[in-house]
DNA sequence: AAGAGATGCAACCGCGACCAA
DNA sequence: CTTGGTCGCGGTTGCATCTCT
């Protein structure tokens, strides 16, 4: 048994939105609010379409004070470094940005920035032929491959990540990112996504491995993280020193050296179990809750100084 | 000039989370 | 505790437009 339909598919009017249909649904929100139903909503004012739909137009189109495209450089940079630190969690990045829908992000995100950042696909593919980093799901002739993990057990999106931020590293001063330092992969990353890399096109059974914890050095302006978890009610509990997010996927804490004080994230993004690393001390972790042994971290680790 | 391929973006879909009954 | 309805999110698709050859 399949999931119920949230509305009649057969009498629901699917594509784009007329300026009639915009116009309904805008007067009526305007007047009385969305009544707090949006599957009723629709019926109310009769419009022939999905609450959901209705729901997605008003936030994405209608709602007022919405941006269209023109981000500028310290948007790029808002999102890039909070795509960095924790992954496509869109409507998390459009809070941090007012006027921006998570839709518009993740669109102007998969089809201009990270082009702009880490090349194009065509360039890229020049330089190391066997890698497909981008999925670029939905272009036509990209569908049959796109795959949601490399062999190794990386998610495209870790992938990505990792990547992103060893393209950054190399740039010894991105315009973008004038205002971030960029830690250096730990070298097992590093090994690691090499090894994702050369191994994009092979069966190899490469056995699966964790990801490191990365630390990602903030400063102004994002300096106000703590706020945007505030706001957007995600638990930080406090944790030997340093906050960990409920949700177990990535860590902030304070890290002060004595001249600045600054936030440091460590993501914590595993794709298997059990897994634990001691490389050097340096590292450690549980699966079960998904931390991970601050006090054992050196400065040195997170290439900060 | 025309056709094929690439791109951008609005909208849809399905799933998990949440909440009230 | 269970169930059913709704919300919100992220991934994906469809299609119009642009660019290239």
């Amino acid at each position: 048994m399949g999931r119920a339909p949230c509305c009649d598919k057969a009498n629901v009017k699917k594509g784009p939105w007329s300026p009639e249909e915009d116009a309904k649904l805008k007067s009526y929100i305007d007047q009385y609010g969305t009544g707090g139903n949006w599957i009723a909503l629709p019926q109310k004012i009769g419009l022939k379409r999905c609450g959901k739909s209705c729901r997605l137009r008003w936030l994405n189109y209608l709602r007022p004070n919405i941006k269209h495209g023109g981000f500028s450089e310290e948007e790029d940079n808002i999102i890039c470094s909070l795509y960095i630190s924790i992954g496509s969690r869109w409507s998390i990045i459009a809070a941090q940005l007012p006027g921006r829908t998570d839709n518009d992000i993740k669109n102007y995100w998969n089809t201009r920035l990270k082009k702009k950042l880490l090349g194009r696909r065509k360039q890229q593919q020049q330089l190391h032929p066997a890698t497909t980093v981008e999925h670029d799901h939905h272009h036509h002739q990209d569908h049959q491959q796109s795959p949601t993990s490399t062999s190794n057990g990386l998610s495209n999106s870790a992938l990505e990540r990792l990547q992103l931020h060893m393209k950054l590293q190399t740039l010894n001063q991105n315009p973008l990112l004038h205002n971030m330092l960029w830690p250096k992969l730990h070298p097992f990353q590093e090994k690691l996504l090499l090894q994702a890399m050369n191994d994009e096109n092979s069966n190899n059974n490469i056995m699966q491995l964790p990801l490191l914890p990365q630390p990602i050095m903030m400063e102004s302006p994002l300096s106000n993280i703590g706020n945007m978890m505030n706001n957007n009610n995600i638990n930080v509990s406090s944790y030997g020193g340093a906050f960990q997010l409920g949700g177990g996927d990535f860590m902030m804490g304070n890290l002060d050296n004595g001249t600045t004080s600054s936030l440091v994230w460590w993501s914590n993004e595993f794709e298997t179990n059990d897994v634990n690393y001691d490389r050097s001390g340096s590292f450690s972790s549980s699966s079960n809750d998904s931390s991970w042994d601050c006090a054992l971290r050196s400065s040195d680790d997170a290439g900060l100084f």
